[in-house]
DNA sequence: ACCTGAACACCGTTCAAGT
DNA sequence: ACCTGAACACCGTTCAAGT
C-alpha cells in the first residue's frame, strides 16, 4: 500500500508528454491527444498543470534531471576516463531506438522562437549539464586545460546532436553510428 | 511588358514561406499569416498550392537548388581547394545572421515525423546535394579516397548542421563561431 | 486565371458541475 | 482530490462560388 504502488495520473503525463515531445516537439504536443493515452479527458490535464507552457517546462526539467542522473552512473561504472567520451553518443543513439526519437533539447532548439520562456530556460540548463560532463571528461581524459576542455565538450554536444538529428531525417541508426565513427577517426572524439 | 517584371504572388508565397520554415519549421507555416504578408487571402493560397503538403515540397525544392547554385558559385570563385571547406560553414552563419533562422533540411530532419513523404523527398536531396559537394571539396583538399572523403564530408554536414542548431538555441551568432573554429583545431575541418 | 466567404475540424483554456 | 462536458476564441484547411 505504498504511495510508489500507485499509478500516478500526473507521471503518465509527463512521460507521455516527454516521449510526444521527442518525436513531435513542443508545438506537437496536445492535450487531448495526451489524455486519451492516460485514459483522462483533455480539460483533466489541467488540473494537473496550470497551462502548456507549465506541462513543457516540467518536462524538460525531468528530462535533463533524468540525463545529469544518467551522465553521473556512467562517471561511476567506468573506471577509465577514456571510455567515458566513448560511451556518451550512447546517451544518444537510445533516442533513435527508441522510436527514432531525438533529443529533446534539439528540438526545442530548433523551435527556439516559438518556445515559453520557462521552456527555453530547462532546455538550456540540460545543455549545460551536458557541456560539464562533457569538459570533465575531455580534461580527464585528454588532460587539455579547463578553456580548451569546455570549447572541446561543446563541439561534441553539438556534432553528435547534428548526427542524431541526421539520423532521424533517414530513419536509420546506422548513419548515427557511421558519424561517430568518423567523429572519432577525425580526432573530434578520442580514437 | 516582359514577364519577369511582373510582381509573382506564387513567388513572393514560395519566398514568404521559405522564411517562416526556417524559424518555425514547417508546422508553423500557416496560410493566413502567409496570405497576409502578400495581400490576399488565407484561402488563395491554395490556388497556387493544392495542399500545405505541396507548398512544403516547393519551398524544399527550391531550398536546394539555390544551394546548389551558390555551392557551385564557391566553386568558381576560389582557385584553392582548401578555401572550398573554410567557406563552406558561411552558408549556414548566413541563416543565424538572417534572423537567428536555421537550415531548412534540420528543422525539418527533426519534424521528420509529421512530414509529408514529398517534403522528406526534397529535404533528402539537399542533404545529398550538400554531402555531394562536400566529398569533392574533402578529396580535392585532403587527396583522401573517395568513400573516405564521403565519409568526412557527411561529418562535416551533420556537425556544422549541429553548430547552427545550437547557436540557434542561444540566439548568439558567436557559439557558432567557436564551434566552427573548434571542429578546425580538433581535425574535423582542415585547419 | 485568380481570389474569397463560409464552413469544418481542431486547438488550448476556462469553469461550473460532478464524484 | 480529481475529473468531466460544454463553451469560448482561435487556428489551419478546404471548397463551392464569385469576378
Amino acid at each position: 500500500m505504498g504511495g510508489t504502488m500507485a499509478t500516478n495520473v500526473k507521471e503518465e503525463v509527463l512521460e507521455a508528454a516527454r516521449r510526444a515531445a521527442q518525436s513531435r516537439g513542443y508545438a506537437g504536443l496536445n492535450f487531448r491527444e495526451l489524455a486519451s493515452e492516460v485514459g483522462i479527458k483533455g480539460a483533466s490535464i489541467h488540473y494537473h498543470f496550470r497551462t502548456k507552457a507549465d506541462l513543457g517546462a516540467a518536462v524538460a526539467r525531468r528530462y535533463w534531471e533524468t540525463s545529469d542522473a544518467t551522465l553521473q552512473e556512467m562517471w561511476e561504472r567506468y573506471p577509465d576516463p577514456k571510455e567515458w567520451l566513448r560511451h556518451y553518443p550512447s546517451t544518444f543513439r537510445q533516442s533513435l531506438e527508441n522510436g527514432n526519437r531525438i533529443c529533446l533539447c534539439s528540438f526545442m532548439s530548433a523551435e527556439h522562437d516559438d518556445l515559453p520562456e520557462p521552456v527555453k530556460a530547462e532546455i538550456q540548463v540540460f545543455a549545460e549539464v551536458n557541456i560539464k560532463w562533457l569538459t570533465k571528461a575531455v580534461s580527464a581524459s585528454t588532460g587539455m586545460s579547463e578553456p580548451e576542455s569546455e570549447r572541446r565538450a561543446r563541439s561534441i554536444f553539438a556534432a553528435v546532436s547534428g548526427a542524431q538529428l541526421m539520423a532521424r531525417s533517414r530513419a536509420d541508426i546506422s548513419v548515427f553510428d557511421s558519424l561517430i565513427e568518423e567523429y572519432c577517426h577525425s580526432g573530434l572524439l578520442p580514437g
